[in-house]
DNA sequence: TTGATTGTTACCGG
DNA sequence: TCCGGTAACAATCA
């Protein structure tokens, strides 16, 4: 299964094998046949994240911009070529090797000003080291949103994704539903530094870990978090309530992260 | 075959 | 204008 988020990173790291030459592009199933005419044949310069958005930069100023959404998955394939697995949109070959790129939710050639456009409106990425915590720190503090809500809108801050959401919220002991502007500098501080960790850790394990020291072997994420989908408290053995925001489930232990503070 | 899913976006009403 | 809610979309697996 693709791990949200961390595969969207982890796929930059592990494709990057890509970048530095000129690739033919393809689009097997005939759904990118345009954008893939447009690239292929360019000198792909870089591959990069922004939040959950991959960009891969072409010599020609254009840009493949790609997001996974829950179920988009990219594998890399060793030459020669086999037969695109699933439903492949979009194939990069190098020399050496190839990127298939399974169901993504976007996939489109960007120019310049469209690239520009699309990381103006991305708020600053935990994991990037240009990325400036203040902006968001000002967004939160000034909303009546819960902070569940905030943490994982892009707009304000990228990266984080729903089972990282209820995990961070639980490890910094912040009750889901506390307002925006309730939350002080120290504490969005140590949700800032906690989602920079965890979201690393997931890259280099390319596995959603937020239990240190749990095995990134197992197949199944529910044995390396703590309360996204369970039902006790690791710590205090309370039930853990489930709940909704936006649509999206959110898991909160009441006890170890009381509402009132 | 059905339901569930780690996400985003467009659109609409308050 | 800004929120929050809803539907649509994506592909795969149990």
């Amino acid at each position: 299964m693709p791990e949200g988020h961390t595969i969207h990173r982890a796929a930059i790291d592990h494709h990057r094998i890509i970048a530095g030459q000129k690739l033919a592009v393809c689009s097997p199933q005939g759904r990118f046949t345009e954008g893939a005419l447009r690239l292929s044949g360019q000198l792909c310069l870089a591959v990069e994240a922004f939040g959950k958005h991959l960009i891969y930069r072409f010599a020609s100023g254009d840009t493949l911009h790609i997001h996974l959404g829950l179920f988009g998955r990219i594998r890399k394939h060793k030459l020669p070529l086999k037969e695109p697995r699933g439903a492949v949109r979009v194939r990069l070959v190098g020399k050496t090797h190839a990127i298939d790129i399974n169901g993504p939710t976007i996939c489109q050639v960007l120019n310049q000003d469209e690239f520009v456009k699309l990381t103006q409106r991305l708020g600053p990425d935990v994991l990037r080291s240009d990325a400036k915590p203040d902006l968001a720190f000002k967004r939160i503090s000034n909303s009546k949103s819960p902070i569940g809500r905030l943490i994982m809108d892009q707009s304000i801050m990228s990266g984080i994704g729903n089972i990282y959401r209820s995990e961070i919220l639980w490890r910094q002991s912040v009750h889901p539903e506390t307002p925006g502007r309730d939350i002080n500098r120290q504490t969005f501080d140590r949700i800032w530094k906690d989602a920079k960790e965890l979201l690393k850790l997931g890259v280099e394990k390319n596995a959603i870990i937020t239990v240190i020291g749990s095995s990134p072997s197992k197949s199944r994420y529910r044995e390396r978090v703590n309360i996204f989908s369970k039902s006790t408290c690791p710590v205090c053995k309370e039930s853990i309530r489930r709940f909704e925001i936006s649509g999206r489930r959110v898991f909160v232990c009441e006890k170890c992260q009381p509402l009132t503070l």
